[in-house]
DNA sequence: TATGTATCTCCAGAGACTATAGGTTTGGAG
DNA sequence: CTCCAAACCTATAGTCTCTGGAGATACATA
């Protein structure tokens, strides 16, 4: 039986933050001491290892729930598993893709300024005034 | 002079935003009319989409403020400018690699299900449940 | 037993908005 | 000029995913 600092310290989670996991439903309320202290046993510990990866990835507390639930129907077709994770991975190239766009505009107007001229001068600033210094959209 | 809607019409950014950014102290506190509303006139505009165009770039309320600071000492030279977009370009490259590798991830997990099988076979869940699974380290 | 660390609950805050409620002003049609 | 709908005002609360603190209780060790 593992404490919440016990999981913590195992999960790189912290303390609060398994609360909060219970709290929004992705933990099942823990067991009991007798002194009302959580209780945790290996289970716990994969599900919860579960939910950081998941969050890690971007997915957020809605999607988990549903693919906690998913998973305990073990027995019907995973359409709806691929699905999510699906969805996912074309939200994350298009974060992707946006990202890239500002790096790009971001190094342009780095490279123009060299730190030692005025602020009027500034290609940071006249960049972020007009719209039109900008390359692409974004 | 413009109104809050013709300012809002005219940059994409919402009404209740643009109080938002004046009570930040982005925006200058705008003239009033007789009934109290707010009148903008061009310069507001163009700091407006200031505003809006490093908001796009990702920069947070805080930088922005030190920016607009900056600008207002138009003689200093602009090292601090610099500095501030250097740095976020910085942070923009870090999350590009951090997508990139979820990007990965999420691929191989999805191409190993094709929806038909059952839930308990289902390498989603299986790699989301198992962080042993992955390429990488995220 | 005493002490120090860990845990409990509840509540507030962060960041960047967004939405609602209830009241006032504006601008155009009749 | 009057009327009405749309736009505006303020103030407040909610979103999402945590994170941190206060004050009280439990546990582990010397």
């Amino acid at each position: 039986m593992l404490s919440i600092g016990d999981l913590s310290k195992r999960t790189g989670v912290k303390v609060p933050t398994i609360r909060y996991y219970e709290q929004m439903g992705l933990l099942a309320a823990a067991e009991r001491s007798e002194g009302n202290q959580r209780r945790y046993e290996r289970q716990d510990l994969e599900r919860l290892a579960f939910i950081r990866h998941a969050r890690d990835l971007g997915l957020d507390i809605s999607a988990i729930r549903e693919l906690i639930a998913l998973s305990q129907h073990p027995h019907q077709p995973c359409g709806d598993v691929d699905r999510i994770a699906g969805d996912h991975l074309v939200s994350v190239r298009e974060k992707i893709e946006k990202l890239k766009k500002l790096e790009q505009e971001l190094e342009r107007i780095v490279s123009h300024c060299n730190g030692d001229h005025a602020i009027e001068d500034c290609y940071v600033i006249r960049s972020l005034s007009d719209h039109g210094l900008c390359d692409g959209e974004h």
